[in-house]
RNA sequence: CGGGGUGUAGCUCAGUAUGGUUAGAGUACUUGGUUUGGGACCAAGGGGCCGAAGGUUCGAGUCCUUUCACCCCGACCA
């Protein structure tokens, strides 16, 4: 892509409701803007990482066993009056008529659909186990969206559903897909904790919530400094007082909270902040029951599915990557989310030298599928710059002064090193590093 | 859903207490010139139904009523 002909409105200044520092630098580097309270448009920029979130989200469950399906967005009101969860989504779900007058509603989550999918099309235990996912636009209409997209009322999110004939069957599919979100999170880059949690409103027994390590976090989680053990206060602690009373102190604050109990390891426990971006849940055969999703047992009688489900923000992570990979310059993508690997910074485009180089390292990675930007605007060398930081390409190739002495320098956004290299080597180099 | 606040240029905001020339600044944008290694400088431009509707008045960005939107604190929450 050429700079000059992208669209990534990037700007110096913050919007004045951006209170977060992703919300804040997601805005001001052109890759979301604000639609209304809890909306979102996802410009060039932030289309392309969320699309490669959902790539190795999809790769991942692929692997793992999983097929993928899209559901309709716009559910009939039935469907939910038929489980009972009308009235316990209650306001969440955002309810609309057509010309017909039918009641209809946005879909907050989607376990009912994917039952009524699977019901009498899977019928024998023979069929079993199956995973169904879908990474699809969801809609809860919160008492109040804020944070960005860490809380919209929007949001893309991965949501999984198994169906088996036994519940050791669905427990070994909720601990394939333990396995399978870790390796999602940990090919994103990201420093995160498996907790043990409450199952909430969704109900079922077994629950576990994947947490981005996060100052800025809404969840308190305990984690053990020796094993990889975590959990959520809320199952630590009995009192909602006292859970809601950590949850108010900032991350600071509860650095200096000492835990009195000790893991089961032996190993010291303390309190983080987190953002959750995953939660698997073992739902038993509630929803199967209520909606009389049944198959035939190897006797030949009717039993309700074994079920889990398995939800990951895909929107959020986008929010959540950048609360974790900040400096007071703007994003640092990890590799796996970056919206352009390479960036390469022709400081003087009225240099012909310059430009000739930049031309040719900028076909050069193309050829070699490298996701590379080539910034030919007419700009400064410091305005440049400070976009370049703002965006977070992980490498900016600048080149400038230096070159008269054969010299450019590759930037690391990470590191913020500018190491020197000879121009002539500068495409060997940089295929090397990307290796 | 309770409490508080804000709507004026693409963005950040003055102006509203006390109504009165043609509604302002910075930034962004356009053009020309000078610059060219950390968000440059000079000059000239374009850009506004002052959130919307109604009212008071000779006259409303400013006062009154209604309404919509957005933000913050709390409650709630995948």
């Amino acid at each position: 892509m050429r700079r000059s002909r992208a669209f990534i409105p990037t700007t110096k200044e913050s919007p004045s409701d951006a209170t977060l520092l992703s919300h804040q630098f997601l805005i001001r580097g052109g890759f979301i803007n604000s639609q209304g309270a809890g909306l979102y448009n996802f410009m060039p920029l932030g289309k392309i990482v969320l699309e490669k979130i959902r790539a190795i989200v999809k790769d991942e469950l692929d692997r793992a066993g999983c097929m993928e399906v899209q559901l309709s967005f716009v559910t009939p009101m039935g469907l939910w009056e038929r489980s009972g969860r009308a009235d316990a989504m209650g306001k969440e779900m955002l309810c609309i008529k057509d010309r017909h007058q039918n009641d209809f509603v946005l879909s907050p989550t989607n376990e009912e659909a994917m039952v009524e999918l699977v019901k009498n099309r899977v019928t024998s235990y023979k069929d079993l186990p199956l995973n169904l996912y879908q990474i699809n636009t969801k809609f809860r209409d919160e008492a109040r969206p804020r944070y960005g997209l860490l809380r919209g009322r929007e949001f893309l999110m991965k949501d999984g559903y198994s169906f088996h004939s036994s519940k050791e069957d669905m427990v070994r599919e909720f601990d394939l897909m333990e396995e399978t979100y870790k390796k999602i999170f940990t090919r994103l880059g990201l420093d995160f904790r498996v907790v043990e949690a409450d199952s909430g409103a969704i109900g079922g027994e077994g629950s576990k919530e994947f947490h981005v390590l996060a100052n800025s976090g809404e969840d308190t989680i305990v984690v053990c400094q020796s094993c990889a053990y975590g959990a959520n206060i809320e199952t630590i602690f009995e009192s909602e007082d006292e859970i809601s009373a950590l949850n108010e102190k900032s991350y600071e604050e509860l650095q200096l909270k000492k835990l009195d109990k000790k893991c089961s390891c032996g190993g010291e426990l303390s309190f983080k902040k987190g953002i959750e971006v995953g939660h698997i849940f073992q739902l038993g055969t509630r929803y199967s029951q209520a909606l009389e999703a049944n198959f035939s047992d190897e006797n030949g009688r009717a039993k309700p599915f074994e079920m889990a489900t398995f939800g990951i923000g895909v929107s959020r992570l986008v929010a959540a990557i950048i609360e974790q990979n900040n400096d007071e310059n703007g994003c640092i993508w990890t590799k796996e989310s970056a919206p352009y690997m390479v960036n390469i910074l022709v400081s003087n485009v009225k240099d012909e030298a310059q430009v000739a180089l930049g031309e040719e390292l900028y076909e050069k990675l193309k050829a070699s599928h490298v996701e590379v930007i080539i910034d030919d605007r007419k700009d400064r060398f410091g305005f440049k710059m400070k976009d370049a930081e703002l965006i977070g390409f992980p490498y900016t190739v600048i080149i400038g002064k230096e070159l008269q002495n054969g010299l450019v320098q590759i930037y690391d956004r990470k590191t913020a090193d500018n190491t020197s290299v000879n121009a002539d080597e500068i495409g060997a180099k940089m295929l090397e590093l990307l290796k």
